[in-house]
DNA sequence: TTGAAATACTTTCCTATCCTAATTAGTTTG
DNA sequence: CAAACTAATTAGGATAGGAAAGTATTTCAA
């Protein structure tokens, strides 16, 4: 549809389009929970969830952010309840981080609520579109592997 | 492969899949062009090429930022020559914003360098694989359409 | 035709986020 | 035991974006 700049392979071109389409669908995602957790603060969140309990220092990794970031982010959602430190006694100075319940509540909701945008949009879809859906699910998932060389 | 929270459809499932590769596979993207331009600002400028010139109201309902924060971002990109500023005679309260040759030059560029991230991982890809995503995009692309039913 | 209201943008000031550098507390090693 | 190292924190600063108020211009009603 639009004359886009000349592209070099087809490889191009189906990056220049799948960019356009995961951009977008990301941010209709995002503005889809104005939730009262800043992004930082539910990723976290997502990552103490996923990777079990995690140190402070482990965090800020994952999460791609500066230590002391991380330090404020942990003291904020520990203050909601959302996640409990544990002082580890065999080296009193790493702190683990943990989901609380609460926490694995809010976590749930929050991914049901944009969930259920996108399942609303994948009913109006047939099983054989969906099946497409998914079999690039798997493919994208693999692109983003990192243990794929090059960066 | 994590067990994810109990799921009630399987639309809700491919839902939380696809949810999750494409909120990291933008994020990936995202950082993947560190460039000299908030993502405000590249936003900005490329409404501005896609929906050629604009008032800066209207930039700043595009964009959902507030009119003093779209004074701000267009003044910086008019500082780079990325666009010009031109007051409309008939009404000299308003003034339109457009691109200039160099604005439209890094934006290509700019396409350019982040598809090249994408290309790379496709060329690893066969071509049935490709096509799969090629179908995946088609449909994600109808999903985004609000033509569509229900917001 | 002129004052009041409306409109388009700008200026000012405040908040939130995330950074770097320096500090504190705890652990390991020579 | 002291020096070096490590984990987390505190202090301070940069930047993006918003709300409220201000300025310039246009429109409308009496």
């Amino acid at each position: 549809m639009l004359p886009v700049s000349p592209t070099t392979s087809p490889e191009a071109e189906l990056a220049s389009r799948l960019r356009l389409v995961v951009t977008r669908l990301a941010r209709r995602l995002r503005t889809q929970l104005p939730g009262e957790l800043s992004p930082s603060q539910l990723a976290t969140l997502a990552s103490v969830e996923g990777l079990g309990p995690l140190t402070l220092g482990e965090l800020s990794s994952v999460e791609r952010v500066t230590p002391p970031t991380m330090t404020k982010i942990v003291a904020c959602l520990e203050e909601q309840g959302l996640v409990s430190r544990t002082v580890d006694p065999n080296d009193r100075r790493v702190a683990r981080v943990e989901a609380t319940p609460a926490g694995l509540a809010f976590l749930a909701a929050s991914r049901q609520q944009k969930d259920a945008y996108l399942a609303q949009r994948l009913r109006a879809l047939d099983d054989e579109e969906r099946a497409s859906i998914e079999r690039a699910a798997e493919l994208l998932e693999w692109i983003l592997d990192d243990r794929v060389r090059g960066s």
